[in-house]
DNA sequence: CGAGGCGCCCAG
DNA sequence: CATCGCTGGGCGCCTCG
């Protein structure tokens, strides 16, 4: 349908008002006009252009408002600004949009790609149009209003909705898409919390010099703060119109099977709790009460965090001995008690929640107490809201019925149901004080708690109803830097997980190496030893669980190595960690979990010790991560510091000077070792080739294919007794044909098709094995036999075949399995 | 009997 | 639409030398 319309529709703005435009008012209103012009030159109007000459129309009476209030003085604190309001918003929409014009600002009356808007106003907006908004800024309604109140422009981000990201989101669920990690990593709680704590306690060791570490005689004072559902109340704060008092809020990514991170207390009230689904949680609340489920927001919650440490420490009521993190919103503070003061710890209290709510807009508690146990359970006590304080003497069993099993720490839901099992489930101890009566009326129970829960946990209890900590728990206080320091590093990734193929489980394995060795190197570690841990799909289980791209029921299994050198580089690493896979029967399609973990970390050593002895060895030179080498080269220079270059024979310099530069270094280095094992072992490798060549005598030089049962053909996959078999004969076949004329071309030709069927499934480790034991075994007979057919023949079989074969896969290739060379085949 | 591997458990 | 089930450490049992 088209509308037809004469000329002079238009509400033409007067001449004396025109004199009064600002010169860019006056230009947008020459680039208006001059827009309706061209469509009245068109013969026929759309409905789109229609709606675009109302939308001017309505643009000039705003803008005669506009100046009108401008000439009354109203502040123009919209000035510049466009803003659009999409769907129901409160205030609503014709309030919004006289405020903005009011106020200096242009209202877009309708989005399209040619007035580009500078603000988005909603108060709600489906996923679709996030994602369509996603490049826009999209605020609440608030921001015009607080703006108004607050006489000028507040910035847009403090009104921005949560699921305003900078990037458009995308959703990354495929575990192949390379940026995967990273996505699922930005939007998971528990790494974010995982790696929160890490950071907070990489702090703790490098701001050591801050803290008075107590002696064992000191008597202390100790604070437990802890934010209040700190999730749930960082996420309401982006939601003005909820009140986190008395609306159930939680926080949480989905609508049906979606972890429940953090839940208001107006929420648990109906008996919801951290991590139940949120399908559960909904059937806890009674017709007529909506849940509101609110997305996160990760950044927000490392700002109110920040502030939280920083009032910590530094506040006008108390400074602390130690600031002890325990978690993004939570902390243990300690003050050494003189004896001249007894400070008065209600006020403490009350003053820092004070002082962190007015920071922060949420609310913390406080347990105070002389011993760490108390401070924990009057923290409990306190919640939320609150704090409370009691000392470990004042003890009594009010305060012990109202002590939860569960509110001791280590004591989770296993240790709850085997206490239960030991008393026979009758009756199910619902707090401390029953635990305690029932210790004290059966002088047994001691005994088979501690067979059944452990001999240190259990002690950990029964010191906990006298409200007095165990030693392991006051490491932290005394030991706190032993305490602190990191022991191992791991990834766990167990959600997203589904492969089709062995390469896109290596492609993946790179990823989460490259993410560890960061670490490491930030860390300036080095690993000792990995573990792989996988999760398998249980047999029983169906292959999608209910959970969207969960792992479902599993069973677990292992595989690690120790790597003799320490290593933090990450072609050895991802190639070890690659070989652990293949060394573990699972399927990359019922692959649901990939844990790898660094553990017995050690330091790199300094360069300082490096330096003092004027030369370093070409091994540790190798060693540095690549990035840095070029850089060292240059420092080393400097300081005329030699970097001593490995020894090689004339065999292997020409064996080296064949293949690129990378993989040159990668062997050189491992040629090294191999020197290093071949000098104490030659005498018996060469008794036992004696041996193999004799038994071989009766043998047609002709070895490989004078059967259909070439020895190719049974390789199995993961049947590394098949492999060892392959290479031992591949050994023999070598040492059989070095001299005279060398290897029959058809054993030939079907040891290059075994080469690349194991380039093309990817095992291209097996292939640098193969090539090696070659290269070892020709260096072995280089002195005899360097100037017979069969050597040379072998040797450039090598250099031009094998070798290519490697580098045609190098992604999977970055160097050599180092101490895993067998020469006792 | 100590060292170390493995697996469970727990916390945020 | 779903959904983002991490990660470091303690403890106890077992095995090995």
């Amino acid at each position: 349908m088209t509308i037809r319309t004469g000329t002079g529709t238009h509400a033409r703005m007067e001449d004396s008002v025109l004199s009064q435009l600002s010169d860019d008012s006056l230009l947008e209103y020459i680039a208006d006009l001059s827009q309706s012009q061209s469509q009245l030159d068109a013969a026929d109007y759309t409905r789109e252009q229609y709606f675009r000459e109302k939308s001017a129309r309505q643009q000039q009476q705003d803008r005669a408002l506009q100046e009108e209030n401008k000439q009354n003085g109203v502040p123009q604190i919209f000035g510049g600004c466009a803003v659009y309001i999409n769907g129901y918003t409160k205030p609503g929409r014709l309030q919004l949009h006289e405020t903005l014009v009011r106020h200096g600002g242009k209202f877009i009356h309708y989005l399209s790609s040619k007035r580009k808007a500078t603000h988005i106003v909603a108060t709600n907006m489906p996923l679709k149009k996030r994602k369509e908004f996603a490049n826009y800024k999209v605020v609440t309604p608030e921001w015009i209003v607080e703006s108004v109140k607050a006489g000028k422009l507040l910035p847009w981000q403090s009104f921005a909705h949560a699921w305003d990201d900078k990037q458009p989101k995308i959703a990354v669920t495929n575990c192949n898409d390379p940026n995967f990690l990273n996505n699922f990593f930005q939007n998971s709680r528990l790494h974010h919390l995982s790696n929160w704590k890490s950071n907070l306690r990489q702090n703790v060791l490098q701001l050591n010099d801050s803290f008075r570490v107590p002696k064992k005689k000191d008597s202390l004072t100790v604070f437990h703060i802890d934010f209040d559902c700190f999730f749930a109340s960082v996420a309401a704060l982006d939601f003005p119109n909820l009140d986190i008092d008395s609306d159930p809020i939680v926080v949480c990514h989905g609508t049906h099977n979606s972890d429940i991170s953090s839940c208001n207390y107006a929420a648990r009230k109906y008996g919801i709790k951290n991590g139940m689904w949120v399908s559960d949680a909904k059937g806890f609340l009674p017709q007529g009460v909506t849940l509101n489920c609110l997305p996160y927001n990760f950044e927000k919650i490392e700002a109110k965090s920040a502030e939280f440490y920083s009032i910590l420490r530094k506040n006008d009521f108390i400074k602390f001995d130690e600031i002890l993190p325990i978690s993004i919103d939570e902390s243990i503070c300690v003050k050494i008690s003189q004896s001249s003061e007894t400070p008065n710890l209600r006020d403490i209290c009350q003053n820092l929640r004070n002082e962190i709510y007015k920071s922060t807009n949420c609310t913390v508690s406080i347990g105070c107490s002389d011993t760490l146990i108390m401070s924990r359970l009057n923290l409990k006590r306190a919640k939320p809201k609150s704090s409370f304080i009691l000392f470990h003497k004042d003890v009594d069993d009010t305060f012990l019925s109202n002590v939860k099993l569960s509110d001791i720490p280590g004591v989770g839901s296993s240790t709850i149901s085997k206490i239960n099992a030991l008393n026979n489930q009758e009756p199910i101890l619902e707090n401390v004080l029953q635990l305690k009566k029932v210790i004290n009326a059966n002088k047994s129970f001691i005994g088979s708690m501690t067979a059944t829960v452990g001999n240190k946990l259990t002690k950990k209890i029964l010191l906990s109803l006298d409200g007095k900590d165990d030693d392991e728990s006051l490491k932290m206080i005394y030991e706190p830097i032993n305490f602190f320091e990191r022991k191992s590093l791991s990834i766990d990734i167990n959600w997203g997980i589904r492969f089709n193929s062995i390469h896109e489980v290596d492609a993946f394995i790179d990823i989460c190496t490259k993410y560890l060795v960061e670490k490491l190197n930030e860390l300036k570690k080095k690993t000792s030893q990995i573990n792989l841990k996988l999760l398998k799909r249980a047999p029983n289980a169906p292959i999608e669980p209910e959970k969207y791209l969960g792992c479902g029921k599993c069973d677990s299994m292992n595989r690690n190595s120790k790597l003799g050198i320490p290593s933090n580089e990450f072609g050895f690493l991802t190639t070890e960690i690659k070989h652990n896979y293949r060394c573990v029967s699972c399927p990359p399609n019922e692959l649901r979990g990939i844990s790898i973990q660094f553990i017995k970390l050690v330091d790199v050593p300094s360069t300082k010790d490096d330096i003092s002895k004027r030369f370093i060895n070409f091994e540790t030179f190798q060693n540095l991560p690549n990035d840095v080498k070029p850089g060292f080269v240059n420092e080393l220079k400097k300081r005329k510091i030699q970097i001593k270059e490995p020894k090689v024979n004339k065999y292997q310099e020409s064996f080296l000077n064949e293949i690129p530069t990378q993989l040159r270094n990668e062997i050189k280095k491992d040629l090294i070792i191999n020197e290093k094992i071949k000098n104490s072992e030659i005498d018996r490798i060469y008794a036992k080739q004696v041996q193999r060549q004799n038994s071989l005598m009766n043998s047609k030089n002709h070895l490989l294919g004078n059967s259909n049962e070439s020895i190719f053909e049974s390789i199995k996959f993961q049947n590394e007794t098949s492999f060892k078999k392959i290479c031992s004969k591949i050994i023999a076949w070598v040492d059989f044909t070095v001299k005279d004329n060398g290897p029959h071309p058809k054993d030939l030709e079907l040891f290059e098709n075994y080469l690349d069927k194991l380039s093309d499934s990817n095992r291209v480790p097996l292939i640098l094995r193969i090539s090696k034991l070659i290269s070892n075994e020709l260096n072995l007979k280089s002195l005899k036999y360097s100037n017979e057919n069969g050597f040379q023949i072998w040797e450039q079989q090598l250099i031009k075949t094998i070798i290519p074969k490697l580098m045609k896969n190098k992604h999977t290739f970055q160097t050599v399995r180092k101490l895993d060379l067998e020469f006792d085949l």
